[in-house]
RNA sequence: GGGCGGUUAGCUCAGAUGGUUAGAGCGCUGCGUUGACAUCGCAGAGGUCACUGGUUCGAAUCCAGUAUCGCCCACCA
């Protein structure tokens, strides 16, 4: 019912009704089709108890937009939701929760802590999919999946085991990142490191005669860490410096503790750095722990997993870290060894979750030997690394996969165990009998000594771990799945470039070795086309985050502007891989975009009254007016052009073409010239406007699919022939261009009709003539006579102007009239009066405009070199250029010269 | 120390494979309510595409370098 259509369009009465229709129609639902291709796309998983952000907003514009193009056009189509259980953040969370009330986790006990976490889990999973819902995302929620699921259990222990007994998991004393505050280890991605204003000490250590008696000669070290030192068992210098090359093999003397250390000669020493002799800590430094383990060097542990000095600290024991570098300093100078202190700037790094600052510290973990050989020549890395490299997984934009292929060059071992509460935990149980069980199902016994007395780890893997699985875990492995052979490898996966490493490199190795016994098809990648995103900052350009309190809602912004309008102005903002910052008025912009789509719609279904419409004929085509011929030629190079920019992932570019097609062609000039001919009950604009319209919404429906169902469903009842099903047009397929429509030389012809109607509108203006006044205009024109003739009326209408169009032979009118050219046409606007100088003025800079213009086709058409090298159609269409300024050039001075 | 990105109109940004007189939105100037839309219309102003050199008939686009801002990676204590 064209009047019940508002003069505005009310996103918030529409999109839940809207969305509930897709819902209920299962649109959504993709199952296997072997007559159909497959499309699948895999959603990144929020944590759980988080709330979507912008950046959330920006991937489910991205992938919905993806997702419904595809299922459009034909592909069961399938976006696979879900969420992650977010080892870390989610723990934290609760940890706080429990601060709240003043407890601790071990105050209540991991069964109640993990009770109580569930508990957030099934409250914020409903939310977060109401924000989806929100924003318009089609993803199949009957399939949802969240990462601590038993079928993602059972994927995370099956790959846990093989990799095992690949000998590519192991348990391993290795120096680690310790939070101190999270109480785990972490991996190196989880460590940001930032720099810090400090001092570096120099201490002197006095060096050790044969008999134990001290010598008055000394060795200085310097260190930022003085802490430390207490763990100090060496120093280094390197082989090759002459300052120290006599003092190799001697003993020095650990100030405060007494220790003897030796001096030691290794070649990661630095001669350049500080005085060129290093004190060796090899518990409490990464560089410390591989020089102790090459000159089998003691590592003494002094400060404690919860950063405070322990046993073997001395007479600081129990003294935090950093009361105990001040007492240390202090003593240290008291007693005449600090030699001196410099201001220093290093990096220090922090964990990335709680902030705190990480210790380096020896611990015993379990491995992820992604460098080690599972089958010869081939590691998990180096597996990846050819995948990127080979292009079987393409990477858009294509500079990222550099950075991709750089960090898997020298990725170290990944660590996987945490010290938390809140995962899967390790599948790995000790027994008494000191033999540890790796297996899928909970054992009963033990596997070498048959006992029943058996712990579990109590570790959980860190939660990467499970997420790198989502591809082929989420669509049913370790069974072989219809869905599985039926969607995998999925097709598109797309995130933000900050979880490149976390992520998706994870996902690219496991993926692989799990999937491997499907190589010989080459469907052992996780997906085909790997999509990296931008971060949306703020309008300062700052990250958004908590802290700085700048974190933008999305649903607050799509429910001001509406989800379309969001969707659109995050799409059309930026490109792929480009930071963008969120910036209101593009939303404004949006939805003002949506608003005068909605009015376009409400005007043409005000004039189909109570007829019925037809489709346009191509057979007809010579039947339909000049401006109907243009506008279903401009469609359908835009329907050709939008096809190949989303083959290509430019959905930004894809949505400004669909945009400018419909405002500056379809609404400004055709939808303006069909008024006059609706006026004189011409219905032939009506179905020529209708099935514009229609393709338009269609070519939308990925970027703006509420308003554009929503309007599909006011237009349907009044198509002729379609009193079978209404379908929604979200099933519909997507619009493919009828390339017999392009028209090319009624696109200039109307190009030029719109150039003459400008013009005329330009002088209306500057002669300042009133809205209400219809002035006489003649126009003559050799080459575009018949298209001006046939679109007379319209110009009349949309410049309002009474015209008249003369014959080549006729002469312009000469007296008070103002005079324009167009190309090869001429322009005669009249007036009540003219002033001459005004005119003369107005002439002579429009022709040094059409001269220096000339001059330059001019130029580029002497040059033989272009005339030999350019190709045919670019010196045509500069010769044509030529002709027109030619033409333009010479009207300009005989309208001057003809001025009094 | 490596690597990547940005630098285009007052502001925010597009310009995929080099070829229209370089575009959009907002802002600005002037006019305008002719029944789709003032969340609108019309007409304008505004840019030596950071800089220097090179390749090319032709460069915002490709190459080399410079400046500047930002990001990522890296064990200088």
């Amino acid at each position: 019912m064209p009047s019940a259509l508002p003069s505005t369009y009310n996103p918030v009465d529409v999109e839940s009704r809207i969305y509930q229709m897709w819902e209920d129609g299962g649109f959504f639902n993709a199952q296997p089709d072997q007559g159909s291709d497959a499309y699948a796309v895999i959603m990144p998983p929020p944590n759980v108890t988080g709330q979507l952000h912008l950046g959330h907003g920006l991937e489910d514009a991205l992938t919905d937009a993806l997702v419904r193009w595809r299922r459009m056009r034909g592909f069961k189509a399938l976006w696979l939701p879900g969420e992650d259980h977010a080892g870390i953040a989610t723990q934290n969370v609760i940890e706080r929760e429990l601060a709240s009330e003043g407890l601790s986790r071990h105050d209540v006990g991991r069964e109640e802590f993990l009770k109580r976490t569930w508990e957030w889990v099934e409250q914020y999973r409903g939310r977060i999919y109401e924000q989806h819902r929100a924003l318009g995302a089609s993803a199949d929620w009957s399939r949802d999946v969240f990462t601590l699921d038993p079928k993602i259990v059972r994927a995370v222990r099956t790959t846990f085991v093989n990799l095992y007994n690949d000998g590519l998991i192991y348990k391993g004393l290795r120096m680690i990142n310790w939070c101190p505050r999270c109480e785990t280890a972490l991996s190196d991605l989880e460590v940001d490191y930032v720099e810090e204003e400090a001092n570096l000490y120099h201490i002197r250590y006095p060096i050790v005669g044969e008999g134990g008696m001290p010598l008055p000669d000394s060795l200085t070290v310097a260190t930022v860490r003085p802490e430390t030192m207490l763990g100090d068992t060496g120093v280094a210098v390197h082989p090759e410096d002459p300052r120290y090359e006599e003092k190799i093999g001697k003993t020095v003397l650990l100030p405060i503790i007494g220790r003897e250390l030796p001096i030691i000669a290794d070649d990661s020493v630095k001669m350049d750095f500080g005085t060129g002799a290093l004190k060796v800590t090899p518990a409490h430094d990464p560089i410390d722990w591989e020089i102790g383990q090459r000159h089998d060097l003691e590592a003494i542990v002094v400060i404690e997993r919860d950063a405070s000095m322990g046993d073997e600290a001395g007479p600081y024991v129990g003294l935090d870290r950093l009361e105990a570098r001040e007492a240390i300093i202090r003593d240290l100078d008291e007693q005449g060894f600090l030699e001196s202190v410099v201001p220093y700037t290093h990096t220090v790094g922090h964990c990335s979750r709680c902030k705190d600052s990480v210790e380096p510290l020896p611990s015993e973990q379990w491995w992820v030997g992604v460098n080690q050989e599972y089958e010869p020549g081939s590691s998990l890395a180096s597996n990846a690394s050819l995948a990127i490299r080979s292009g079987r997984i393409n990477v858009v934009p294509e500079r990222f996969s550099r950075t991709f292929l750089n960090w898997l060059d020298d990725i170290r071992d990944w660590c996987i165990s945490r010290q938390l509460w809140w995962g899967h935990q390790i599948p790995v149980w000790y027994c008494e009998c000191g033999e540890m069980t790796v297996a899928v199902q909970d054992p009963e016994s033990c596997s070498f000594c048959g006992s029943a007395q058996l712990k579990q780890d109590e570790d959980v893997l860190d939660t990467w771990f499970s997420s790198a699985l989502a591809p082929h875990a989420d669509l049913g492995w370790p069974d072989d799945t219809a869905d599985l052979r039926y969607f995998y490898p999925t097709t598109d996966m797309q995130m933000g470039y900050d979880i490149m490493f976390f992520w998706c490199a994870r996902m690219v190795m496991l993926g692989l070795y799990n999937m491997k016994s499907e190589r010989s098809d080459e469907r052992d990648i996780p997906f085909k086309n790997i999509l990296f995103h931008g971060l949306i900052r703020d309008a300062n350009g700052e990250k958004m985050t908590k802290s700085r309190g700048n974190v933008v809602d999305p649903l607050i912004s799509a429910s001001t502007y509406g989800a379309d309008a969001f969707r659109f102005a995050l799409l059309t903002g930026s490109t792929l891989g480009q930071d963008m910052k969120y910036n209101e008025e593009r939303l404004v912009a949006a939805r003002n975009f949506a608003n005068k789509l909605w009015n376009s719609a409400r005007f043409i279904l005000m004039n189909t009254k109570q007829e019925t419409v037809s489709p346009p004929d191509i057979n007809n085509r010579l039947g339909f007016a000049v401006e109907d011929r243009w506008i279903l030629s401009r469609l359908a190079g835009l329907e050709d052009e939008v096809n190949s920019l989303l083959s290509a992932y430019q959905l930004g570019e894809a949505g400004r073409k669909i945009h400018d097609f419909l405002w500056s062609e379809f609404w400004d000039w055709y939808l303006e010239m069909c008024k006059v001919r609706l006026r004189a009950d011409d219905m032939v604009p009506v179905d020529i406007l209708t099935y514009v319209l229609k393709r338009a919404l269609a070519l939308l429906h990925p970027f703006m699919p509420f308003i554009t169902e929503e309007l599909w469903g006011y237009l349907q009842p009044s198509v002729s022939g379609t009193d079978s099903l209404l379908e929604p047009l979200i099933i519909e397929p997507y619009p493919v261009s009828d390339k017999t429509w392009i028209d090319l030389p009624v696109e200039s012809a109307m190009n030029h009709v719109i150039d003459v109607n400008r013009s005329i509108r330009n002088i209306r203006v500057e002669k300042g003539l009133p809205a209400g006044i219809r002035p006489d205009v003649f126009i003559r024109s050799d080459t575009f006579r018949a298209e001006l003739l046939a679109t007379n009326e319209a110009t009349c209408f949309i410049s309002h102007v009474a015209l008249s169009i003369l014959d080549s032979d006729q002469e312009l009118p000469s007296g008070d009239f103002a005079f324009a050219r167009v190309a090869s046409t001429e322009v005669a606007l009249a007036l009540p009066q003219v002033d001459i100088s005004a005119e003369r003025e107005r002439l002579n800079s429009e022709l040094m405009d059409a001269e220096a213009y000339l001059q330059k086709m001019e130029g580029q058409l002497s040059n033989t070199n272009f005339l030999e090298k350019a190709p045919e159609n670019v010196i045509d269409s500069m010769r044509s250029r030529l002709s027109d300024a030619k033409e333009r050039v010479q009207g300009l001075r005989n309208r001057i010269d003809l001025l009094e």
